[in-house]
DNA sequence: GACAGGTGTGGGAGCGCTCCCATAACATAT
DNA sequence: ATATGTTATGGGAGCGCTCCCACACCTGTC
């Protein structure tokens, strides 16, 4: 691999000038810089990565960390729509992503680690489970972090992206209420994701408005699995719920299933609407009535928020809730007519 | 940010001395060791990673690459198993990952770039799909790295990891067969690419084994995915097939769903078996019998494999074929016996 | 008493860059 | 003629480490 001094040493210039053209720096004259491309090509030099992070204070790296409790969600098709928006948004500014996936057992000493080895330039954290120890530690390190997910709790200002899950479950059930279902149950997401709260809070804003009181009966707990949506949705079917609004499209699909299995025809005898619009959810049988997360969005939101934090120092707007959209299919019976 | 200089001078020792307490190098007495750990522990000193990496040489990160046309692929469940084995993997032997998905349009320059610049000790590539220019590139590189998907045709000595599709896929079929279904259709995957070559490669031994020619028109074209999947028993269906192998579990979960939406009863009417064992496989419609790969465990051989070659320069298994596992559920007529 | 062979410690050089300051060369204004 | 810029270039210092060599100092051996 070759280096500057060599560069320079070939073209028969200085090593600050041969930096000055790598990094097209505009104090130099035409001549030079050709002269110096010339041999940039011929030796196919690339500057050391490494190196230049040292000199220069920074790396172009950001980490991306995902705590334990979200690991799971891995499985998600979120990660698979985030993810590649991140590294993407990165790419076009020049920068790298580092990937956390962190261990439950030494969760925190790691994460700890990464944020002060000097290896990133900023961190975005995914913190939909309330993991207020690694908040902290974000916080506490200095590092520009944008978070996944608001936690007005904890972090006040932190900067962060969410999505509307509040209003999009709302919207979602009052679809459910305005077709004419009266009792309507949840699965619920696990309770200490925020996600899972607010999506939940929006169920009951809908019925709320509506005049309906909740029944608490047609509330059943989840964690978001397809095989949780099957079980919840089995221990619903006794209490006769007329529709039911699952936290999320996996446990909504469960739930299908669950219908399936118990003779229970959808949309017929019974409404059945998700939330994350994956992409099997179009597929389902019969398609699934859901809220769209804008999953991409959220990614190169978070990244250029982060990058500008990082070019600016801080200014622009460090809070982002990027609306969802409300996608009706069969499940809850779009054929009939409003 | 502390320093090793500036935790050298408030312990009085020399900064080398520093350094062999933070190396764990034995040549340091007790109480030196322990006068300099207090300090160290006091500042919350951590060894900045890329001055480190810059006098050491190595920076302890691996890059996994996924070009673009396996991108796509990123929603597959493949991923969500593969990735964090790689990170838990490499965490455990004080590593880091440094995920890159190529950009359609500036694929090979951008994977050149990062190959050549110094960050990365060593790279996984996916080259299922049969990408010769990347494959040149990363050979070219001198990096060390490890192939996710063979390649004897382009790189007869590349290390690599990848599973037994052929034999899977042989595996499968001949349970068809055994259980006397005579016209078996195949879905194919991508021609381009190793694995679906290997998948129908397999097919073809199991009925050429059991003498059985090979109808051209009961093998149709597909992509991997679901709504190809679909089209593609559409297209099958009238020509009255007994059974259908697809190439993949996604594409199997589509002719599923054609099957159903035409009222062919699976598996009374009709066998479907796929490959992958993606979750979701589990709790179809009728459940997907299929073949497993070990995702995790492909992560984890690939990375150590890496990281082998790493430490000991070479040496080491640098080929390694995962056993497949036929995972027998309704969708082939499990229940009918054998 | 001279020499070998450990141990523990310090300091210099160097990894390959960036950044700042000095310097030259020339143009323009006074 | 001198002062004042402007532009192109070179060189030194330094980023925070590691690694090697030198130098004590302490055994133990013949």
């Amino acid at each position: 691999m070759p280096t500057l001094e060599e560069i320079a040493r070939l073209s028969s210039v200085s090593r600050s000038t041969v930096s000055r053209v790598v990094n097209e720096s505009p104090n130099v004259s035409e001549e030079t810089r050709a002269k110096v491309l010339a041999v940039v090509q011929q030796l196919d030099y690339q500057p050391n990565a490494v190196a230049r992070s040292l000199a220069a204070g920074c790396t172009r790296i950001l980490g991306l960390i995902v705590p334990s409790g979200v690991t799971a969600m891995f499985h998600d098709p979120f990660f698979p729509e985030f993810i590649p928006a991140v590294t993407s948004a990165c790419s076009a500014h020049g920068y790298s992503v580092m990937l956390w996936l962190a261990e439950p057992m030494d969760e925190e000493p790691m994460i700890r680690q990464v944020l002060r080895n000097g290896f990133l330039d900023g961190v975005i954290v995914f913190t939909i489970h309330l993991s207020a120890g690694i908040i902290a530690e974000v916080v506490a390190s200095n590092l520009p972090y944008v978070l996944i997910g608001q936690h007005c709790a904890q972090a006040p200002d932190a900067a962060y992206v969410d999505v509307e899950n509040r209003r999009g479950a709302r919207q979602v059930v009052t679809h459910l209420l305005r077709k004419g279902y009266r009792r309507i149950a949840h699965i619920a997401g696990p309770t200490d994701t925020v996600c899972a709260q607010h999506r939940i809070a929006g169920y009951r804003d809908a019925l709320g408005t509506w005049g309906r009181r909740i029944d608490e009966d047609l509330v059943a707990a989840g964690d978001f699995t397809e095989a949780r949506g099957y079980e919840a949705m089995k221990e619903l079917l006794p209490r006769r719920p007329e529709a039911v609004f699952a936290a999320n499209d996996m446990m909504a699909l469960g739930a299908l299933r669950a219908c399936r299995d118990s003779g229970v025809r959808v949309p017929e005898d019974m409404a059945v609407v998700g939330f994350d619009d994956i992409s099997l959810s179009a597929n389902s049988n019969p398609p699934l009535t859901t809220v769209r997360q804008p999953s991409d969005r959220m990614g190169t939101a978070a990244t250029e928020m982060l990058l500008a934090i990082l070019e600016t120092g801080d200014a622009i707007p460090r809070q982002i809730v990027l609306p969802t959209e409300l996608v009706i299919r069969q499940s809850c019976g779009a054929t009939a007519g409003l």
